[in-house]
DNA sequence: TATTCGTTCGCACGACCGTGCTATTTTTTG
DNA sequence: CAAAAAATAGCACGGTCGTGCGAACGAATA
């Protein structure tokens, strides 16, 4: 086969492999399998397991980019934006965008206390993410006084934590009034 | 060595691991030199690998119980008994009771796709913990008209969030906010 | 067509996995 | 003190782990 299509190939077999069983429940052998391809052949594409960990990470936030920012990107920013991009997280979670399940949560936990590459790009990308609901919470109170005019980033805090218990509810709970509960927590924390 | 000493001693020993390295990354092997004795030596006390995690969580649910539920039950029901849940729940989460970190943010992160007992029991402890917030803000709202009067459930999912939020604020993003953030979050969600 | 080069495979390695089985040691009990 | 029971250790098993190496394959290039 040619060109990376292979490659993709086996990192979306990775990634949905990685979203049931971690990131260090990953395998060369179990993907081997899954993937169609002996299990030296991966070693043509990953040169170590860090590797592959480290690809599939980036694929699911190339996967984040688009689903959830991309399209909060064409809202107008401020709330408008803001709006877009907490449903498209919530779309995001509960697994109805490009991915089955939110797999950042698991990672998170699963390297929040590991030191390395992997950690560092969560942090990254977890800041880089609170930063963007910043920024629209605060364009969003300057826009409309009657909002919550707490800090910004007090508020980002509360709504990511609202899309965690939603995440929860959802996952292990089968809550199945999260989805609303989820939705009144964004109106709640913002007014 | 007699009674249920030694393994209470590895038990506590495999929480410890538990928490850096998840339920599935437990290990006899590795288990066995951290605790000073055989890998056989430790099927004397667990049968299986899976026991091994169950007696871990059962051990870190009795914690969680006489450091956080038992606390709370000591002061008055209601808003009082309320506050030092959330409070002492944050200690629990920061690692300054008798566990280095909250183990069950990670256990649920691994468990909640994987039937079995273990995600069993993590459904009741998570299912009890938020029903004793709940009827706690349930009785706040009856003796204090001037608190947000919405639903009692829509509260303790917005206040387990915000925990749940500190949680990755401290563990991942060094935050040193995070606390303050925590318990802004605890006036904002019930006003 | 001959050559090269990127893919893929088969195979082997040492290490560790979870788990049994059989001593041997320690503790409790009679 | 003897006998029974519980705790611990030694050893071996089949399996899987991550990883390297060299051979066969495919397609593109010369």
């Amino acid at each position: 086969m040619k060109g990376g299509r292979t490659k993709e190939a086996v990192i979306e077999t990775a990634l949905q492999m990685a979203i049931a069983d971690g990131l260090e429940g990953l395998t060369f052998g179990t993907l081997s399998k899954q993937a169609g391809l002996s299990k030296s052949g991966l070693f043509a594409h990953f040169s170590s397991k860090t590797d592959l960990q480290l690809s599939v990470l980036d694929h699911a936030l190339g996967l984040f980019r688009t689903d959830v920012i991309a399209a909060g990107t064409k809202a107008e920013p401020g709330l408008e934006r803001l709006r877009v991009l907490y449903s498209k997280y919530l779309d995001w979670i509960a697994g109805t965008c490009s991915v089955s399940a939110d797999p950042f949560a698991g990672f998170v936990q699963e390297f929040d206390g590991r030191p390395g590459e992997l950690r560092e790009k969560l942090v990254t990308s977890q800041t880089e993410w609170r930063n963007q609901l910043t920024r629209n919470v605060r364009k969003s109170q300057s826009e409309n006084k009657q909002l919550r005019q707490d800090p910004p980033d007090q508020i980002a805090f509360e709504l990511i934590g609202a899309a965690q218990s939603f995440q929860v509810a959802l996952n292990l709970l089968d809550d199945d009034t999260a989805r609303e509960k989820a939705d009144a927590a964004f109106d709640s924390i913002l007014s």
